[in-house]
RNA sequence: GCCGGGGUGGCGAAAUGGUAGACGCAAGGGCCUUAAGAGCCCUCGGUCCAAAAGACCAUGCGAGUUCGAGUCUCGCCCCCGGCACCA
């Protein structure tokens, strides 16, 4: 065999599958369910950010069959996508058949990386088998009222030709090419997400997420708490009677405290649109003016912070504390969106609305008393110009003033409903029916799924429509309902659709009559561990957390809560400290790391690379630095002769166990692989001590990080039965029972006087104080420093003796 | 502005309040080899010192708690991620 090269380890491969050693089944106690997020099959194959989380995962996986757990790691395929569909625009070969190709391309790649997956759970969002079960969802939401449709302003992609949900839109961009995304009416499937908004914060606190992705979550959520108050529009004709047709503005505040001081109201443009007819003739031009060329800018035109704008609409409104007549101006700055659209203004303590009236030589009136005055102030304090509130303190005016029936008490989220409907052929059919006269009827469950038809052309049209609405004989059918002609629904779902229930099916992926067995489910949910992308915090994983708690409320599910703990690996970098992209060519290959060094390599290197969690550099150099240490290894332990070694190995090896288990549960794989090379090292000192039994447990406790190289070398010092019968390192149990003996390990302590370090001692960690203290002051370099001085002595056994000089 | 996470050698980084820099990389020196590759051994935060011993300095800055602080508390500075004309 080639001391320099790893084997890429096909022969164990196959072993492994034979035996299988990675399927999980019903019928244990102590299950766990590690999950990783299932990629898109795309024709890049899986890249190195893939590996990271994969390979970290594995180990846990891996490291749990050993301590005894029924695992259920598994692995499928998110396939749905753009890149598919662009690609069969470019040569008309269909999406599925560039999707079947890149899975059998990927799947090699994650048996090559030595992945323990149960393969026989394997799924495809793409399979109608499997979408059929999506459709069902929607289905029953639909029937619950939580999909419905509307005509709303959406996010469109001049480019992509396709309308994105908030989420999708970065930085006013579409996420997919980068173009600046405008505002168009469409009507559009839409899920209401954000009647689970307080129950998903609520459900946060019951699940273990690492603290940055739980508080991401609330900030996205951004629930609010405050009042909408109730300004009347006076009219010519309200000011001179009581009218039944009085009009309101409504708006929404956090301060109700301030109500006193407010001075003017502003409404969006939109909400103007439709006060339009109220306004008086002689402003009605100006007004109408500024807010069509307000709504003709984009959502990012909008956005960016300018000179002030608004214009006075001439309309006057009536302020519910005092009565007190206002002005109401139309300004771009309020968003339609966000709380009502309309804003009460109080210069005096808002920062934006100072601003505001300063431009426009608005009033500002103090209602908070603060340290200074003439200033902005937008803390709490003590109300003053509110007539009974006067001397109040903020914080209970606010209470108090809601329950006197100022404003009603009110919640507002920046969470939205998510825009559910994309007009592009690649995706679950929408299954639903408009009928002329039943309106929108789902698709009867027995017909479910709606599978893809073939299209001609898979390039959606400029009208803004699916591909789908090309073909009449799809197109038209008959109302389940009435049975009268009627259309089907031409838009399909979103990308997230596929793999907002995906964790559930892995419980029970061929199940024909339901989507999960609730059995199984009670089994294994919920997932312990799941690990993926900070991308998807607020979208994959608020999405999937929406549909199982929807799933639970009628009753699918066994529990509210998806997943218990969930984490995220960091990014990896190219060598360039850029992100890794084929235009900078500082693309890493995994598949040339796992023919040049072995996939073991590529595994440790995975983890050695840093902390899980941070943006990490790719160093060649480094990954070199794993593969020194797996060769070594291989020659100790080829290089072990004698049975048994030391009591200090078995020892060691024993507290190696624990640190590596340690490690892995807290996912600190950097420290894990280090505390193998530490041990290495030892070994390379003291070969004599370790015998082939201690070998063993070495390699034992290897095998969940470089599972090639544990086999190797187990097959190799495995007794000839073993041998025949090809008894895998993989099945053996983690070696951590044998107890940590506590008997005369040396241990080098520190001694110090006055907390400073004066001299290292040998000692055994069950020596007793007063022969510590008798052996350190004897140390010269602590009894120049001590001599006849009276010491208060501090004592940690196995770590430092300190002798405190007293001043007297 | 709000929320979250950070700041430690030449570099990636370690460190339940107890020897700061484990482990790895790079660098320097040596061995082996005809050579290359691979491997093996030694040194490796700074200052003082020929060197050793030893002393002092050192975990973004400044205070504090403690016998003892990278770690805890308070006040700053800077970096990264998320959200934001958010009413």
């Amino acid at each position: 065999m080639n001391k320099n090269k790893l084997e890429t380890g096909q022969g164990f491969i196959r072993k492994w599958e034979e035996k299988q050693l990675y399927k999980a089944e019903e019928n244990k106690n102590n299950k766990k369910y590690i999950l990783i997020e299932f990629p898109y099959p795309s024709g890049e194959r899986l890249h190195v950010g893939h590996a990271r989380s994969y390979c970290c995962l594995d180990a846990v996986a891996r490291w749990l069959r050993m301590k005894g757990s029924n695992v259920l790691f598994p692995f499928g395929w998110d396939a749905f996508g753009l890149p598919a569909e662009n690609y069969a625009i470019k040569t008309g070969v269909h999406p599925s058949v560039t999707t079947r190709e890149n899975i059998d391309n990927s799947s090699k790649q994650a048996k090559d990386w030595g992945l323990s997956f149960d393969w026989s759970r394997e799924i495809n969002t793409t399979d109608p088998g499997y979408y059929k079960w999506t459709q069902w969802i929607f289905v029953q939401m639909f029937k619950k009222g939580l999909a419905y449709k509307a005509e709303i302003p959406v996010n469109w992609c001049p480019s992509c030709k396709i309308n994105q949900a908030n989420e999708e839109v970065i930085d006013g961009k579409c996420e997919r090419c980068g173009t600046p995304v405008t505002r168009r009416n469409q009507s559009q499937w839409l899920l209401a997400i954000t009647k689970y908004a307080d129950r998903l914060l609520d459900g946060l606190k019951t699940v273990n997420y690492r603290s940055d992705i739980a508080a991401q979550q609330v900030n996205w959520i951004g629930r609010k708490e405050g009042a909408q108050i109730r300004f009347k529009i006076l009219t010519q004709s309200t000011l001179r009677e009581q009218n039944s047709n009085d009009k309101y503005l409504e708006a929404f505040t956090t301060r109700i405290d301030t109500l006193f001081g407010v001075t003017f109201v502003v409404i969006a443009p939109e909400v103007a649109d439709t006060l339009a007819e109220m306004v008086p003739e002689s402003r009605k031009e100006e007004v109408k003016e500024y807010i069509r060329a307000a709504l003709n800018k984009s959502e990012r035109e909008r956005k960016q912070k300018k000179e002030n704008t608004g214009v006075d609409t001439g309309l006057v409104a009536e302020n519910p504390a005092d009565g007190k007549k206002i002005p109401v101006w139309v300004a771009e700055y309020v968003m339609t969106d966000v709380g009502t659209g309309v804003v009460m203004g109080v210069p005096a303590h808002d920062a934006r609305d100072l601003e505001f009236a300063r431009t426009f030589k608005l009033p500002v009136i103090p209602v908070i008393e603060a340290g200074r005055s003439g200033e902005l102030y937008e803390g709490e304090g003590k109300l003053v110009n509110s007539g009974r509130y006067n001397g109040m303190d903020s914080i209970l005016a606010r209470r108090q003033m809601t329950k006197d029936g100022l404003g009603k008490s009110s919640v507002t989220y920046h969470l939205r409903d998510w825009v559910f409907s994309r007009q592009h052929y690649w995706g679950e059919p929408i299954p639903m029916i408009e009928c002329k006269k039943c309106g929108w009827v789902p698709v009867p469950e027995n017909q479910l799924p709606v599978k893809l038809p073939e299209v001609e052309k898979y390039l959606p049209t400029d009208t803004g429509e699916s591909p789908l609405a090309h073909i009449e004989e799809w197109v038209n059918t008959t109302c389940p309902n009435c049975g009268g002609p009627a259309e089907r629904e031409t838009d399909t779902m979103p990308n997230w659709a596929g793999s907002s229930w995906y964790f559930l099916r892995f419980c029970d992926p061929h199940n024909d009559n339901q989507l999960a067995d609730k059995k199984k489910l009670k089994y294994w949910l919920p997932v312990d561990l799941y690990n993926g992308g900070m991308e998807h915090t607020t979208l994959h994983l608020l999405y999937s957390r929406f549909w199982h708690k929807f799933l639970f409320d009628i009753g699918v599910v066994p529990i509210p809560e998806p997943f218990d703990k969930r984490t995220s690996h960091g990014v990896i970098l190219g060598s360039d400290n850029r992100k890794m992209s084929k235009s900078r060519g500082n693309v890493i290959n995994p598949d040339e790391i796992v023919s040049k060094y072995g996939a073991d390599t590529l595994r440790m290197y995975e983890m050695f690379i840093g902390p899980f969690e941070q943006t990490v550099v790719w160093s060649i150099e480094s990954l070199e630095g794993v593969y020194r240490f797996l060769k070594r290894i291989r020659v100790l332990a080829e290089g072990t002769g004698h049975k048994s070694g030391s009591e200090e190995a078995g020892s060691k090896l024993a507290e190696l166990a624990v640190r590596i288990g340690r490690d892995l549960e807290v996912m600190k794989f950097n420290t894990a692989v280090a505390a193998m090379m530490e041990f290495a090292n030892w070994w390379g000192e003291h070969k004599a001590e370790m015998g082939i039994d201690e070998a063993r447990d070495f390699i034992k406790i290897l095998a969940p990080m470089a599972p090639f190289m544990a086999e190797e070398l187990w097959q190799r010092l495995n007794g000839e039965s073993d041998k025949k019968m090809f008894v895998s390192v993989h099945q053996q149990g983690w070696p951590e029972s044998t107890v940590v003996r506590d008997f005369n390990i040396t241990v080098t302590l520190a001694v110090q006087v006055n907390g400073k370090v004066r001299a290292l001692m040998e000692s055994h960690k069950a020596d007793e104080e007063e022969r510590v203290r008798e052996k350190a002051l004897q140390l010269e370099n602590v009894r120049k420093y001590t001599e006849g001085k009276k010491c208060k002595v501090i004592f940690v056994p196995g770590k430092v003796i300190n002798f405190v000089i007293s001043d007297d």
